[in-house]
DNA sequence: TAAATATGTAAAGTTCATTTGACTTTTACT
DNA sequence: AGTAAAAGTCAAATGAACTTTACATATTTA
């Protein structure tokens, strides 16, 4: 699962810890996010779809699986 | 988090044990997210969502907490 | 260059998504 | 009424999301 949490932060100029505190998680949660550690529960990617005023789809993408 | 798999379900006529089937999760697993006892992975809604060919926003609603 | 801030990472613990297996209740059909 | 399929539910187990604490590295700024 990609996202664009860091494209969309940087545009807003915002550090981990301010996109975790909007977004009320940890902010090593948002850098394993980032990373690609895990992905986000469905509710938090709901909120972060709210918090940038995009579609859930807009800010992950989900791998097709090229077999 | 609500949502609309029991209705799209109905649509295509599907039991639950063949909507599990097609998203790859046991059957209790579906029964327990139709009946709101929790809510599916990003993974699994990205499944659901291309499997009906909709948004996740057009198959799964969160709840606006009124405050 | 030193200090401050931001990012990356790791371990241990909690909560919740999901599985398996089994059982009960409901719905539909004969 | 009797039967079969579908839906609902429960308990125990596993794994993944997320927290807290703590430390290391990178980047920015004074």
């Amino acid at each position: 699962m990609k996202n664009r949490l860091k494209v969309l932060r940087a545009e807003r100029d915002w550090t981990q810890a301010q996109l975790a505190s909007a977004l009320e998680v940890s902010r090593q949660t948002i850098n394993a996010i980032e990373k690609g550690k895990f992905d986000p529960s469905l509710p938090l990617a709901f909120k972060a779809a709210r918090l940038f005023n995009l579609t859930i789809e807009e800010i992950f993408q989900d791998q097709v699986e090229t077999v």
